[in-house]
DNA sequence: ACCCCGAGTCAACAGTCGATGACTTAAGCT
DNA sequence: AGCTTAAGTCATCGACTGTTGACTCGGGGT
């Protein structure tokens, strides 16, 4: 039997949650299923997050992790970037979540205005003091166009490219973006 | 009293439907809504269209007008592309309802990859006989990120940009992956 | 051994949704 | 006027969902 162990079960559900909610979306996902998913009741659901949109907040909690670009070489910048969407993509469900969430719902949508507004411009700050909030917008709209096809739409040549195409493809577009 | 016209109605259901599914998406339409915009009971809806889905496919059949771009000189093929795409996007709702729905339903995400390989890559087949589908591709993943980020995401340098800067920004953008 | 507190369960409510089938009403034709 | 056909309505079903409150169970401290 699962030892009664609170803070190990908040854990797997807040994964349980990413995975579902990267699958399924916000309205789709059902917090009986998620609970399932951890072998517990839906009501324990509730009663460690109060609602299923306080658990959405709490399980789509996006960190890009974006490194320092000061000092970076234009010539990598486009390079570092795409390595770094990718890991972040590819390594847990946490991004998914989030894109396919808000495509319907305003807090979801919110959530990712601030990913953009608090990492990905402050991120671009340190390589460009022209309009970095425009070019961060635009360098969004690339990775997350790019992901959507990838990943949501499933279109097979954005989905049968490696990551080294994809940097080939997406260099100059970064490049563009950045410094023109 | 409104004329009892069947094929006003079914007119005026499928604009209700696409206005309903592109602000709302698929899931959180109700067809009772849609039936309330018209005026007319919900059982009608599914007595023209037969269910949800049904009525979805039917508002959300898009087509994108893509001029032929045979002999389109390639400095003015991003200008061309960039227009026709903003016309579509502000002229009538059916393609944000189907981004919207796109994200969350495996059969919207079929049409827009129908969409793309249908209607974008073989426009683009007259400019570039290399790897077509992937540059259609490339470019769907542009066209539809910039779209997500500005109609959905509503991230404000995106809301504010005006077609000219638009195109301004993407030209390079898609030259490089029509032509490189 | 007993108690106690928190982890987890159970049943149920209240609302909503898509869909169904029988019904009613309006309009055009003879 | 009367009838017929289709347009539209009505009540309702059955399933599902988030959320609630009362309950049970298990393990650690005395």
């Amino acid at each position: 039997m699962r030892p009664r162990d609170a803070a190990a079960t908040e854990q797997a559900l807040l994964a349980a949650a990413r995975a579902r909610f990267a699958a399924d979306g916000f309205d789709r996902t059902t917090i009986r299923a998620v609970a399932a998913d951890v072998g517990v009741d839906a009501a324990l659901v509730i009663r460690y997050f109060g609602s299923k949109q306080a658990l959405f907040s709490r399980a789509a909690d996006l960190d890009l992790g974006l490194p320092d670009l000061t000092g970076v070489r234009a010539g990598d910048l486009a390079r570092v970037l795409v390595d770094r969407f990718f890991t972040v993509w590819e390594d847990d469900p946490t991004f998914l979540a989030l894109l396919r969430a808000a495509a319907t719902s305003e807090v979801a949508a919110g959530a990712m205005r601030g990913v953009l507004a608090g990492q990905v411009a402050p991120a671009l700050a340190a390589v460009t003091d022209d309009r970095p909030a425009e070019r961060a917008a635009l360098v969004g709209a690339t990775v997350l166009g790019f992901a959507l096809t990838r990943y949501v739409l499933r279109v097979p040549p954005l989905v049968e490219m490696t990551r080294e195409q994809a940097q080939t493809w997406l260099g100059p577009v970064l490049r563009h973006y950045l410094l023109d």
